[in-house]
DNA sequence: GCATTAACTAAACGTTTGTTTAACTACTCT
DNA sequence: AGAGTAGTTAAACAAACGTTTAGTTAATGC
């Protein structure tokens, strides 16, 4: 029975590790965020880090990975098939809004890499971002195809789209601070998803 | 003769520091640019630094401080009085892309800030961000009340039109990596002004 | 039950950081 | 001309950082 308990209790130090390190990543930043205080934070040795990640960039760039395969995932399993435009854009809306909300720490870490101009910048945008662009970008040319959105620049509006949606979660911090009390309290996937989803169908609506 | 070539020569420090350390703060945010870079790059000692400004810390708020004070005063010239609702919309969406266009180092610093939910944020909004809000705010009540507009939730609206513009330079690292290599040519005040403005005016139309 | 590997630890390493000190010019005012 | 002040410098400070080392404990396979 001591073998059983054992390995349920058993903690697994690498997902400790990487848990940890992705909430202070989050809080602090990647500079401002100590090997020490991640180990800390884990409840274990220092030494612990660097056994299962080379260093204490790999490790952030793990996070990164780890992220943006669950977006991805999510991103292509939340918008249907079948649908019009119309609602598929509302689906796209609705996921990244969802995840989002779900994973503050995961935005503010990849926001802070896409400022920071780093290295990695562009794999990532090879590797993760431009493919779900494109799937939004394909969803608004075929919109544009079908008569229901106008004939516009659909690239500058997939931009503008995605734009709107990170936006409030960019800038969070300013905006509770800006909006009135009473709707502060409401969770943002319940007011904004209908906001943007009018404000944009409106403006490329045919 | 040489009294006037050395006070036309004579590098003011204090002005040089700030320039210095505004370009390295937005290309590598607060903690990893080096207060000895900053010395560097203006061309005087460390200890310099430290006898025009007590802290790191202060020569930053102190840049950030004059960022928002030049913006705000671009805010005010730049929107039309007598205008009306549309027209006044199209100054703010100018004003903002113009000098976010000529100051991007600026935006990157506060931008920065915003996200690490520095101790100073609140003091920012409070004394700077509101205000602006504000004014982009009231125009757009005023444009619902005189039936310009579509009745809506306009603190929302004026957060997305704000987001709309801000976003192009807070991602600009990724748009340029997305849009078409011959509109990359076009500077970003050329094109963006228009889209962000139909697309706004559309979408709350009266 | 013993050897081999994996998981883990305390302590130390060299480097870099923000900041301070104390001394030195150069200019201003009397 | 000489005192006083503003501007500037090289050198040093302690603290904190990412990373490594060398050694210990726990689990596994034969």
């Amino acid at each position: 029975m001591a073998d059983k308990k054992s390995k349920e209790i058993k903690k697994n130090s690498k997902e400790v590790i990487l848990r940890s390190a992705k909430v202070l990543f989050a809080m602090q930043g990647f500079e401002l965020t100590t090997v020490r205080e991640i180990a800390g934070k884990a409840g274990i040795n220092v030494a612990m880090v660097y056994y299962y990640f080379n260093t204490k960039e790999e490790l952030h760039q793990n996070i990164i990975d780890n992220a943006f395969k669950s977006f991805s995932q999510s991103l292509k399993e939340g918008v249907g098939q079948g649908k019009g435009s119309e609602d598929k854009i509302y689906d796209v809306i609705k996921v990244y809004i969802t995840f989002l909300h779900h994973h503050k720490d995961i935005h503010r870490i990849i926001l802070r890499e896409t400022i920071s101009q780093s290295k990695h910048i562009d794999m990532i945008v090879k590797k993760y971002i431009s493919r779900n662009f494109d799937l939004v970008h394909s969803i608004i040319k075929e919109g544009v195809q079908k008569g229901t959105f106008r004939e516009h620049d659909s690239t500058l509006s997939t931009f503008s789209l995605i734009g709107m949606i990170l936006y409030y979660f960019t800038y969070e911090p300013i905006f509770i601070r800006l909006i009135s009390p009473e709707k502060r309290k409401k969770p943002i996937t319940e007011f904004l998803p209908d906001h943007i989803f009018n404000l944009f169908i409106e403006g490329v609506k045919g």
